[in-house]
RNA sequence: GUGGCUAUGGUGAAACGGUUAUCACGGCGGUUUGUGGUACCGCUAUUACGGGUUCGAUUCCCGUUAGCCACCCCA
């Protein structure tokens, strides 16, 4: 903790710095650009698709993330910013935006709506986890819902979004895809799976012990390099599909390969949510061989279970969602040297020198709102070298410089930033002459 | 929650255990106060915190805290 000591203060012997929350950051002024392209391209992609914004809070009640992400997950057993407000209401900082888009669905009554219903948003996440590279306790996501549907081209469209979304931003990506069938289909599968996994219990570790009684679908995921081996010979969820499930599967990458998605099967893919069923996917930047530690961008899947669990009518059929987290996805820009695009630079530098051209210079840099020509200036700094300084540094083309006589004599000066030449212009028109200067 | 590494100014770095902790960049101010890009000058750090070893600690040791990285999990 940066402790700061106070020069010659006799009272405060020391006093800590203010600084932020483990896990959490300030995006400066420098990343904006980044941020403002990706909210941009998401928000673009999100009205091509002819998504609605809905905009969610980021507070709810603590059991609609319990309920529907799942008991046992890490994400709700200690991942989760709960706590009790001052109404005795266990409430929980969301970790994720699905349970919300769910639950906003069925409150509103959205399956009155044409069928599917699609819904995006952008925003802040909050998980308590141990921050590292990548990872964050707040967060942002870009997240897409479709509600109402069980047909395969949804799952192949969202994918298809996804896609456009990080080929507009420049990256390269691939889709690992698999399918989880059904609640009944994974437990017949899991039986399976344990019987298998059981054989090599000796040489596992502890958190693979864990997982073997826990949550056995988790075997597959697996980093560890003795489970490599085994995991080759386990049994494949795919195996077990019945008809349906892998009918949905098969019909979903056909869709892909029409739009020559890069994706391939991972059949150990498996997610750390519960509600999923059939599709489920990850998204990879392509060009990274090696397995890096945070290098999922997004993912998502289809989860037609939880919406009559929560209490959906039965009409609604079924409904695929996925999210892309913000901060990976700048990362991944970032290490493929894709560049933001520029902040624009001002063409105008206003300069003041003494009181009266000061109080007359606020007037004037205002006369420039809605010409189209962007003016920078520095009122707090009264030398006129000082301010061509910073004209200078801003790259202007031409400066103003308003001084005592100017005011008096009712002209401004325009100096050309590159050759040195200046004009001696009427103030009422000053904005025409820039403008002319300018071309 | 488990493990590894690191901690010097706004930033990047330097300093065999021995003077007022060095350099660069940035920032602010100045070079007789009305003219930029160059130059010069000044200011910009009680070496994360606490303790120990020592005549002497930025340097060695311990603890705390923080950061980074990996596991776990995921975005």
């Amino acid at each position: 903790m940066p402790t700061k000591k106070k020069k010659g203060g006799a009272d405060i012997a020391s006093f800590k710095l203010p600084e932020l929350l483990k896990g959490f950051k300030d995006v400066l002024p420098e990343d904006e650009l980044y941020w403002n392209m990706v909210f941009d391209t998401a928000r673009n992609v999100s009205e091509d698709y002819s998504f609605d914004r809905i905009r969610l809070p980021m507070l709810e009640k603590a059991a609609l993330f319990e309920r529907t992400v799942g008991k046992g997950t890490d994400i709700v057993e200690k991942e989760m910013f709960t706590f009790v407000d001052k109404g005795n209401d266990r409430v929980t900082l969301r970790p994720e935006m699905t349970a919300q888009m769910a639950r906003a669905y069925i409150e509103h009554g959205m399956v009155n709506m044409s069928q599917p219903v699609k819904l995006w948003d952008i925003g802040p996440m909050f998980r308590y986890d141990k921050p590292q590279a990548g990872r964050y306790r707040q967060f942002h996501q870009w997240d897409l819902e479709v509600i109402g549907s069980d047909d395969p081209v949804i799952d192949a469209q969202v994918i298809i979004m996804l896609n456009s979304f990080l080929k507009r931003l420049g990256l390269k990506v691939k889709f690992k895809m698999n399918s989880l069938g059904t609640r009944d289909i994974r437990e017949a599968y899991v039986l399976e799976l344990v019987a298998y996994f059981k054989q090599f219990r000796k040489h596992m570790s502890d958190t693979d012990k864990k997982r073997l009684t826990k949550n056995p679908l988790r075997l597959l995921d697996s980093k560890e390099p003795e489970m490599q081996e085994c995991k080759a010979g386990a049994p494949q969820l795919i195996d077990f599909l019945d008809e349906k499930a892998r009918a949905h599967f098969m019909k979903t990458l056909e869709y892909l390969d029409e739009m020559e998605i890069n994706y391939e099967l991972d059949p150990f893919l498996v997610r750390g949510l519960d509600y999923y069923d059939h599709t489920v996917f990850e998204i990879v930047t392509a060009d990274d061989d090696e397995e890096k530690a945070q290098n999922a961008i997004g993912g998502g899947g289809r989860y037609d279970s939880l919406m009559p669990l929560m209490g959906a009518r039965e009409e609604v059929k079924g409904a695929i969602g996925a999210a892309i987290g913000i901060e990976r996805v700048i990362i991944a820009m970032k290490e493929a040297g894709i560049e933001a695009k520029k902040k624009q630079n001002p063409d105008v530098f206003f300069c003041q020198l003494g009181d009266a051209a000061r109080r007359k210079g606020l007037h004037v840099f205002e006369s420039f709102r809605g010409t189209g020509i962007l003016i920078a200036e520095a009122f707090g700094k009264s030398s006129l070298k000082a301010q061509l300084e910073m004209a200078n540094k801003k790259k202007v083309k031409i400066a103003l410089i308003l001084g005592q006589k100017e005011v008096l004599d009712g002209t401004i000066i325009i100096r050309d930033m590159e050759t040195g030449s200046q004009e001696i212009v009427p103030l009422e028109k000053v904005t025409s002459f820039v403008k002319k200067a300018l071309k």
